[in-house]
Formats: structure tokens, C-alpha cells, sequence
DNA sequence: CATTACCTTAACGTAAACGTCAAGTCACAC
DNA sequence: GTGTGACTTGACGTTTACGTTAAGGTAATG
């Protein structure tokens, strides 16, 4: 039997919380691309994966052309050393910039940690 | 004698990487609001300091609406128990936000990793 | 005095990421 | 057959975060 899960685009849209618009925007700009029945979008798990790593990309800030490009990269299915080499130092920018990313937010703790301990101090 | 530093609005922006419009910008926002001498906006620490906390929330993933109101709250002089009250608790659902960007990007990372191996594995 | 280098405000332009109708299709319930 | 609900494709609207002229003021320099 056939246990392949499916779902229409307003399940799809329900289950991360977003617009069903969202979804189809997100396949206008190349980063879905979900099969058609009667014309009808049917999203399968390949496409559920592809949006959670979306949404998680835009939650830390990424736009929706720079997960374009890494949604690629990462189907890339392992052609030519050329190539290869490529994929490689684009996921070292990448990580470069995630790290960046990780330090600012410590920093931005650090602080908040610093302001919370200074309120907690006048108010005692 | 007063060693006050102090910046033109090009030699700020030049500082940090930015266009003096962006510097005007975020003065029309109301993040900044430099001395005028001449008409001139003229720039001390207070300014290089909020300055480098918008640019470093803007690189996490934070609006400027956000920044504004994240600024003014740490601005607060620290007066009656409800403000900290309330001060205490917008900060604690900032951390639960940072706190799940770093997730994310922790998640991303491993990702990454898990991408690179395959690759190298299919390379060797 | 004219050029050069900054500075000013004001206003219009733009790209990204959707929101919001509008108008129509299709399956199923009553 | 008439809703009702979920889907479709446009197409225009909106917000954010600036970029880009435009038009002019000021201060030092040759």
C-alpha cells in the first residue's frame, strides 16, 4: 500500500502557521514546487520539509532568494568536482555568516543579562 | 579639558559601513537624535552606542519598530514597580526570541555539517 | 570669486514579502 | 439546483528599509 502523505495547500498552510498565500508565493519565487491534480496543488513530503527549512531560514533572517540558492545547493546531487568545490565554499560562507549571526545574538543576551541584573539591583 | 568625541553624520556612517540616508533614516524612525550645531546633526558616544546595538539588531533579524521600543525600554530610568515589572517581562519574551533564533541557527548548522559529509562522501 | 566638499530637507522610486480583493471552478450537501 | 467550502489565477495594495535624484546652504581652498 501506498502510505505517501499529502496535503492541500490550507493543511500544509495550517500546519506551520502560515497563509495559504504564503505558500503559493513561495512557489511563484521558485522555492516550491508542489505536483497538480485537477489543477489542484498537492504537497508531498519533499515539499513539507522544503517549507519547514524555509521558515526556519526566515526566522533567522535569510531572504526567500538566499534560500532559493541554498534549497539548490543542497538538491545538487553531487555532480563535478568544479561543482563540488563550489557547494563547498558557498556552505563555508554560509556557516561564516550563521556564525556571525550566533555571536551577535550572545552579545545581544549578554546585554539584556547586564540591563535585568541593573533594574533588578535598583529595585532592591 | 573635554575630550568629548563627536562624529558628522559621513563619518559615523563611514564607521559602521552605512549611508549617511540610513543614518537619517533611523533619526526620522526616532532610534537617533544627534545635537544640531548649525543645523549640522552632530554625533556623541550615545549615539556610535545605539548606533552599533541597531545595526547588530538589524543583522539579527530585528525591525526597526522593534529596536526602537527594545532602546526605549532600556532607556527607562528604572522608576515605578510596574514599569519594571513590565520591562522585566518584555525582556524575558526578547530572550525566549533570541533563545529560539539560536536554535535555529544551531539546527542550520548541523544541517550544514550533515550536507558537507554526504558531499565528501560522494567526492571520496 | 569660483570650485570643491560636505551638509541640509523634500520627494519620489524600489525591492521584498506578502495581504487583500475579485472572479471563476469544482465537489459535495441539502 | 442552490448553497457552502476549498481551491484556482490574476491584479492591485501595503509595509519596511532604505536608494536616488533634486535643489539648495556653508565653509575652506586655490
Amino acid at each position: 500500500m501506498n502510505t505517501t502523505t499529502t496535503y492541500t495547500i490550507s493543511q500544509l498552510a495550517r500546519h506551520f502557521d502560515v497563509t495559504p498565500r504564503t505558500v503559493r508565493f513561495y512557489e511563484d519565487k521558485g522555492l516550491l514546487s508542489p505536483r497538480r491534480v485537477d489543477n489542484r496543488r498537492i504537497y508531498r513530503q519533499r515539499d513539507f520539509v522544503r517549507l519547514k527549512l524555509i521558515l526556519r531560514g526566515r526566522r533567522i533572517g535569510f531572504s526567500l532568494a538566499e534560500l532559493k540558492q541554498t534549497l539548490e545547493l543542497y538538491d545538487t546531487k553531487s555532480g563535478e568536482a568544479a561543482q563540488i568545490e563550489y557547494v563547498l565554499t558557498t556552505i563555508a560562507k554560509h556557516r561564516d555568516e550563521l556564525q556571525r549571526r550566533q555571536r551577535d545574538i550572545a552579545a545581544t543576551l549578554k546585554d539584556m543579562r547586564g540591563i535585568e541584573a541593573r533594574i533588578r539591583a535598583s529595585h532592591a
